[in-house]
DNA sequence: TCCTAAATGAGAATAATTCTTATCAAAGAT
DNA sequence: ATCTTTGATAAGAATTATTCTCATTTAGGA
């Protein structure tokens, strides 16, 4: 099953119709702010309250259905791609696409098996490929 | 020259106090937020406009004295650190620590000399490596 | 020293996020 | 199917981060 609603019940999380609006708008949006979600939600038809939406995001972020995304901005994006995996982002405008690379993935991981950072424990590598999208 | 003041003027930036004591603190904290630039300069002697900080901070980005660090958080840090280098990010702290290695540097450049992104050229590489800093 | 464009201060405005509390609803127990 | 309880949501206030506005000041060249 890989319903929205499985997702939900297997992270031991009550099945609401905010919660499941909100990871469908995950789902749709590319990388979405708090408010991108919320106007999806009120485009199509129900209303929902922001202070929802931000304590959901915290609870998925928690229980590990989504992930927060870096940026140079203040404002947090969201990302429901669970794979490993990195971002591309444009220089120019807000546009941040995922990268999945297991070659690279493979290099990065080998290379810092061998170089160990000292006093530090790595547990993820996330490269941050910025650049221009060309159209 | 690599006093502060050599950097404003290189930059063709006038020279004020308010300008080089943010520059210091720059310099003086680990990847500051604007607040905490506001407080480390409150802290000695002089008063210091939150929106002459804030401004001056874009300024200095634009400029290219000062980067943006990426973060998950809805609040912006600061690097001065212009040297190409990578960022360690403690899980469980707000701890950031550069992370210099010409080494890796090769290697990445290298992997995407060879393998193209498709409809993506890219600028810059930098590495976020998560974990934990052993004390 | 004077002049002018640029910088700053102060506070209002905006934006993003969190908090509070009353009401509501999911889902397990009956 | 209904009840009950615990957790979820709505609404709006509060907080925090950032930007904007505009009057005043100042850096630095003339």
């Amino acid at each position: 099953m890989f319903s929205l609603k499985s997702k939900l019940s297997e992270k031991g999380l009550k099945i609401t119709p905010q919660r499941l609006s909100i990871l469908d708008a995950i789902y749709n949006i590319n990388h979405p702010t708090a408010d991108d979600i919320i106007k999806h939600i009120r485009q199509k038809h129900s209303n929902i309250a922001i202070g929802t939406v931000y304590k959901v995001l915290e609870t998925f972020v928690q229980k590990g259905l989504i992930k927060r995304i870096t940026t140079e901005k203040d404002v947090i994006r969201y990302d429901g791609l669970l794979r490993h995996h990195h971002h591309l982002y444009s220089t120019d405008t807000v546009l941040i696409k995922d990268y999945i690379d297991e070659e690279l993935d493979k290099i990065l991981v080998g290379y810092f098996k061998k170089k160990q950072i000292h006093g530090f424990e790595i547990e993820e590598l996330t490269l941050q490929i910025k650049g221009k999208f060309n159209n």
